[in-house]
RNA sequence: GGCGGCGUAGCCAAGAGGUAAGGCAACGGUCUGCAAAACCGUCAUACCCCGGUUCGAAUCCGGGCGCCGCCUCCA
C-alpha cells in the first residue's frame, strides 16, 4: 500500500493490477484482452474487476487474524509469496507448479512479490502438464480419480517415478495399466543389468568401449537436462548405456568399467530420484512383494529342485511340466550357468 | 465466447526450411534340450486436415479440426 500498488476498500486490501506494468507477463495475457472474456460479477469493492485480494475481511464464523484493516485473513496468493521469500529470499531460481496455476495464481504471486520487493521473483517457472488416465483427463466427476498413495499401492513408487521421467514434464502424462506395466518392466530390465554388473567382485581389466559409452551417457545427461529438463531423453540414453553394459558383460566379461558404469548410473539417476536400490535388494523385494497366488516361495524352490533333477536325467517332459505349472502361477524361471532363479510376473 | 498451450509410428520423444534422432513395445534371428534373460536385425514416402509460399515444408503463411489448461469461490 505504501508503494501505491494496493488500496484499501472496506476492510479488504486489493492489489491494483493496472499499477503493475508487467502484469500478465507469465501467462502471456494483456489486461485488455482479459477484460473481454471476463464473466465474473464485478465486485463492487474492487476498483478494477481484475484486481485481486491481498487481505480479506473474514465473514462471520470464519477463522481470522487481527490486522490494521480489521479481522480477516490473507488473500490466497499471499502464502506462497511469504513462504518462498522467507526460505528462499526475494528472488530465487525455480518455481514449480501445475499448468492450471499459471493464471491467476502464479501471475498474482509475481505481481504482489515484485511490487513489494522491487526485485525479480523466480528466475524460472516450471509448469507441468496434468495427469490423464487412459487418455481422459483425471477428474472426480469422471470417477477416474485416485491419489498418489493409492497409486503406490498398485504400482511400485520407483516405477511411477520412472513413468513420469520418461515424459516431458510440460506434457500431459497418460496413466494407464499398459503404460505402468511397461514402466515396471523397464525398471526390471534396468535392475537386471545392474545386478549383472554388480557381481564384479572379481572384476578384471577395463573395457574402453564401455567407458566411452559411460562418458557419452554423462555428457548427454547434462545436455538433455540443460534442454528444458528433457528427462525423457535421459531415460532413452540410460537404456543405451544399459545395452552397452550388457554387451560388454557378454563379450568382455566382468570389468572394472562395469563397476564404473554402475557408479555413474547411481550418481546420475540419484539426481532424478530413481535407481537408488541395490540391485540384489530390488530383486529380493520383487519376490517378496509379488502377488503369489496359491503358491509360496518355499514350494517354488522345491519345484525348481525337482525340475533340475529331471533336467539332469534329460526328462524334458517333466521339466517342462513343472515350468509350465509355475508359469501358470505367474512365476518365470531363468536357467543360468550358476543355477536357476525365478521371478514373479509383473501384474 | 475470450486467453494460453499442444497435435511426429502402438507408447515416450528429437527435429524449427534441405529431404523423419533415440528409447520402449512389436516382429524376425543368435544363444538355449525348450524357454527366460541377453545380444543382433527389422520397424513412419511420412509428421491432425485443406490450401498457399518455395527448387525444396513436419518445420514458414492462411483456414479448419481435435485435445488440454485458465477465465466465480477455495487452495
Amino acid at each position: 500500500m505504501e508503494k501505491g500498488f494496493a488500496y484499501r476498500s472496506g476492510n479488504n486490501v486489493f492489489f491494483s493490477v493496472r499499477k503493475f506494468p508487467d502484469y500478465g507477463k507469465l501467462s502471456g495475457r494483456s489486461l485488455d484482452h482479459m477484460l473481454e472474456g471476463v464473466r465474473i460479477d464485478v465486485n463492487e469493492e474492487k476498483e478494477d474487476p481484475l484486481d485481486f485480494a491481498l487481505w480479506k475481511e473474514s465473514k462471520p464464523g470464519e477463522p481470522f487474524w487481527k490486522s490494521p484493516w480489521g479481522n480477516g485473513r490473507p488473500g490466497w496468493h499471499i502464502e506462497c509469496s511469504v513462504m518462498s521469500m522467507e526460505y528462499l529470499g526475494t528472488n530465487f531460481e525455480i518455481h514449480g507448479g501445475g499448468k492450471d496455476l499459471v493464471f491467476p495464481h502464479h501471475e498474482n504471486e509475481i505481481a504482489q512479490s515484485e511490487a513489494a520487493s522491487g526485485e525479480p521473483f523466480a528466475k524460472y517457472w516450471l509448469h507441468n502438464g496434468l495427469i490423464r488416465i487412459n487418455r481422459e483427463k483425471m477428474s472426480k466427476s469422471l470417477g477416474n480419480f485416485f491419489t498418489l498413495s493409492e497409486a503406490t499401492k498398485r504400482w511400485s513408487p520407483e516405477a511411477i517415478r520412472l513413468f513420469f521421467l520418461s515424459h516431458h514434464y510440460q506434457n500431459p502424462a497418460d496413466f494407464s495399466e499398459k503404460n505402468m506395466y511397461d514402466s515396471e518392466a523397464s525398471l526390471e530390465r534396468i535392475y537386471l543389468t545392474l545386478l549383472r554388473a554388480s557381481e564384479t567382485q572379481k572384476a578384471k581389466g577395463r573395457d574402453a568401449k564401455l567407458e566411452s559409452s559411460i562418458r557419452k551417457f554423462e555428457e548427454d545427461f547434462h545436455s538433455s537436462m540443460s534442454d528444458n529438463f528433457n528427462t525423457a531423453d535421459v531415460v532413452g540414453n540410460l537404456f543405451d548405456l544399459i545395452r552397452s553394459i550388457n554387451r560388454s558383460l557378454d563379450s568382455v566379461g566382468r570389468t572394472q568399467s562395469a563397476t564404473l558404469a554402475l557408479k555413474k548410473i547411481k550418481e546420475i539417476c540419484g539426481v532424478l530420484g530413481v535407481l537408488h536400490q541395490e540391485p540384489a535388494e530390488y530383486m529380493k523385494q520383487r519376490k517378496s512383494t509379488a502377488n503369489l497366488s496359491n503358491i509360496d516361495p518355499f514350494e517354488i524352490e522345491k519345484l525348481i529342485d525337482e525340475r533340475n533333477s529331471a533336467r539332469k536325467e534329460k526328462n524334458w517332459k517333466k521339466a517342462d511340466e513343472i515350468r509350465d505349472y509355475l508359469n501358470s502361477k505367474g512365476i518365470v524361471l531363468e536357467d543360468r550357468q550358476d543355477g536357476t532363479d525365478w521371478k514373479a510376473n509383473i501384474t
